[in-house]
DNA sequence: TTTAAAATATGATATTTGTCATGTAATTAG
DNA sequence: CTAATTACATGACAAATATCATATTTTAAA
C-alpha cells in the first residue's frame, strides 16, 4: 500500500499540514480498507476511534430521522476525511456512512493522530478551518431546505454534483445516485423525486440513461424556483 | 466594566480554557457593547475581526434566503460566543446577528485572541469541540427541517426554548419572539406559524398573553407529528 | 393621548407535496 | 437464462402549506 508521505490525496485535506515525520508515523499505523457499493462504513451510534481518508469512490453521510427515513447530510469524495468529530469528542458518531460505489480508504487510528492535534498548531488550525467551513455549508443547507421548494432543491443538487464531482466522458454526472438517494438528499418522498426528474426530462433540462443523468440545459436549472 | 478574570460568564464558553495571564491580556483589550432590542449586531457579508461574548440578553443568528426571507439558524444566549468562524477564516461572516432583547456583550479583537489559538492547545481543542458540537446540532436541524412537518417543528422549538432558556416567574417562556420569528425558525409562512400557534392554543397546549407564550401541556407537544 | 404602523388573527383558495395503488423496466440471485 | 426482487414511473387522491384578502388587536411614534 502506498505511503502517506507519497500519497497525493492528502493535499486535499488537513493531513497536508502534518510534517514529514508525523506523516511517516501515521503511515506506519494506518490500515487500508476496501468497501463495495452499498456497503456500510460505519453506522450512527457507533464509536469511531479514528478517521477515514477517502482515496477513491464516493460515500454518503446519512442520519436516520424519527420517522424512519434516512436523510443524506453530505456526499464525500476523494480527499475527504470521515470521522473528524471523533478526534474531538468522545461521543458516538451522529451519522452513518455508506459507499455509493466501490471505495478505497485509509483508516488512521485516533490514538496516533491525537498527538499531532495538540502539538502541531498548523494541523489543528487546518482541522478547525475545515470544520468551520463545514458549519457554514451546513447553515446554507438548512436555509435551502427551509426556504426553497423541492423542485428547486432538486435542481440545486444536480448542479452541485455537476460542479463538484464532474461528468464522465459521455457527459453524464459522474456520481450515480438512485432516485431514493435523490429523494433523501432533497428531503422528499421517493415518488416526488421521480416525478420532478421526469418533469425535468420532459422539459429537456436533463436526459437519462438508466440511473445515469446528463444535464442538457444547465442554464434552466438555475432559474427554477 | 468587570474584568474577564473575574467574569463568571466565561465558564460557559471556550474562554474558560485560557490561562489567567491570557485572560488578563484579553480583558485589557476587550470593549463592552450594549445593544437594544431589534438592533443589528452584525450583518451577513461583513468582515468580523473578533468575537462577541454574550453577557446578557438573547440574539438570533439569521441568514437571508434568495427569496428574501430571513431564516433563523440559531439562538444565542448568555455565555455564547458570536463570530468564532472569524477567528479561523478570513471570509466574511455568513450570518447576521440581531438582538431579540436588550443585550450586553464584550467584543474581543481577533488579533488579541489569535495568538492564544495557536499557542494554547487546551483553548484550541475547546473551540474545536464547540464547533464540532455546533456541526452535530446543525446536522440534526437539517434532518428535522427535511423530514418533519411544520407543526412538529413548531412544537419542538417551543420545547427547545422551554428547556434551554427557561420560563419567567409567571411560567411564560423567557425568550419572547414574534410570530414572524417563529415562522423564520421553523421555516414557514408567518400566517402558517400564527395558525399553528392558534391551534395549539385552542387545544389547550399553550396559552398566550400578547406575544408571550406559556406551555400548558408539555407532554402533548412531544407527541405531535 | 391620539394616531399611524405593525403584529396578530382568520377565512377562502391555490399550490405543493405526500400517500396509496398499480404497472413497467431494470437488476440481481440462483 | 429465468425468476424474483428492486427500482422506476405515473395516475388519483389526500393532506399540508402558501398566498391573498381583510379584520382586529397591539405596539410604537408623534
Amino acid at each position: 500500500m502506498s505511503k502517506c508521505e507519497s500519497c497525493i490525496i492528502r493535499e486535499f485535506n488537513s493531513l497536508k499540514s502534518l510534517t514529514r515525520e508525523e506523516l511517516m508515523r501515521v503511515s506506519a499505523c494506518k490500515t487500508g480498507k476496501i468497501y463495495k457499493k452499498g456497503q456500510v462504513i460505519f453506522e450512527e451510534g457507533e464509536t469511531l476511534n479514528g478517521v477515514y481518508c477517502v482515496r477513491d469512490g464516493v460515500c454518503k453521510l446519512t442520519k436516520l430521522s424519527e420517522n424512519g427515513k434516512d436523510q443524506v447530510v453530505k456526499l464525500v469524495v476523494k480527499g475527504g476525511l470521515l470521522g473528524k468529530r471523533s478526534l474531538v469528542s468522545e461521543q458516538k458518531t451522529n451519522l452513518s456512512a455508506v459507499a455509493l460505489n466501490d471505495m478505497e480508504m485509509c483508516f488512521i487510528p485516533k490514538s496516533e493522530i491525537m498527538n499531532d492535534l495538540t502539538k502541531n498548531p498548523k494541523f489543528t488550525m487546518d482541522v478547525l478551518k475545515k470544520m468551520a467551513e463545514d458549519l457554514k455549508v451546513s447553515d446554507e443547507s438548512l436555509v435551502k431546505m427551509a426556504q426553497k421548494s423541492v423542485k428547486c432543491r432538486m435542481a440545486e443538487i444536480l448542479m452541485y454534483i455537476h460542479d463538484n464531482f464532474g461528468t464522465d466522458d459521455d457527459g453524464y454526472l459522474s456520481i450515480v445516485l438512485s432516485r431514493k438517494d435523490y429523494a433523501s438528499i432533497v428531503g422528499t418522498a421517493t415518488e416526488s423525486a421521480i416525478r420532478i426528474l421526469s418533469q425535468f426530462k420532459k422539459e429537456g433540462i436533463i436526459s437519462t440513461s438508466g440511473k445515469r443523468i446528463k444535464i442538457e440545459d444547465y442554464r434552466s436549472l438555475r432559474w427554477i424556483e
